[in-house]
DNA sequence: CCAAAAGGATTACGAGTGTAGTCTTTCATG
DNA sequence: CATGAAAGACTACACTCGTAATCCTTTTGG
């Protein structure tokens, strides 16, 4: 593998998310996008679609005289990394520990116990 | 509040680790013993202790000529400081995606099953 | 008493980040 | 054809972080 896996800053995720939903997209439609709803000028928001190209994050095709942008790293890759750095960092790599403080330090919503419940589930199905 | 929750970084939180298991200790204790475990020089320990120092994050209580370093920040509410971020930043702000991402993508060892179903037993038990 | 060690305070310096601004090229329009 | 707007490329700048080195005091061993 050529590449480590890129590292995505907090507001370089806001525009990834914006190609996640849908994609390819011009410069000009992630930029309507994001102006939406964040105050970023418009300037920012290039440089950071720069910045994930540069990190290969994204990919460029050219398309006439612009390009078109695409994620090269899906979300669910993102949000491993994510959760896998903040097991390994926070909870000492296990996830017992997290659940434990879950349960524990945050209110779980129905919609929360009800996916735990599918969770386990799948689970014990699985394991045979 | 007059200060927002102090932001510990990577580095510096091993040095807090250590303070959670152990406290008041002296800038030389805590030393030793990120010496041992991590390859940072004495110098770097001492710049991270400094930082913590300066966020509020510890506190410093004169014992002759040192110091004595304890945490002002504890341990359950840095744990959860940083998983609230992951589940804002990451997940939308709600648990179940988190739980649907591992139960999909990350492989659970026997004891994260364990926990899971003592946690939603608990979870059970005191919803009425 | 003096020189070295210990502890803390201050300074350093490159990479990454948030947040833009400027420069360049290229179409499109009058 | 000359201009100006749009997209991208390059530059900027302050702040945090990782990782120390240097400077200043105070204590202490010879």
């Amino acid at each position: 593998m050529p590449h480590p896996p890129p590292a995505i800053s907090e507001a370089e995720s806001r525009v990834m998310e914006a190609l996640w939903r849908k994609s390819p997209q011009s410069s000009e439609e992630i930029v309507a996008i994001l102006q939406r709803d964040s105050d970023w000028h418009e300037k920012t928001i290039r440089t950071l679609l720069g910045r994930l190209l540069g990190k290969g994050a994204v990919s460029a095709e050219k398309d006439g005289r612009r390009y078109l942008y695409s994620p090269t790293l899906s979300r669910e890759q993102w949000q491993s990394q994510e959760s896998r750095s903040l097991l390994d960092r926070v909870f000492g790599g296990r996830l017992s520990p997290l659940l434990a403080h879950f349960s524990e330090h945050e209110k779980l919503g129905a919609k929360d116990v009800a996916e735990l419940r599918r969770l386990l589930e799948r689970i014990e199905k699985k394991g045979r």
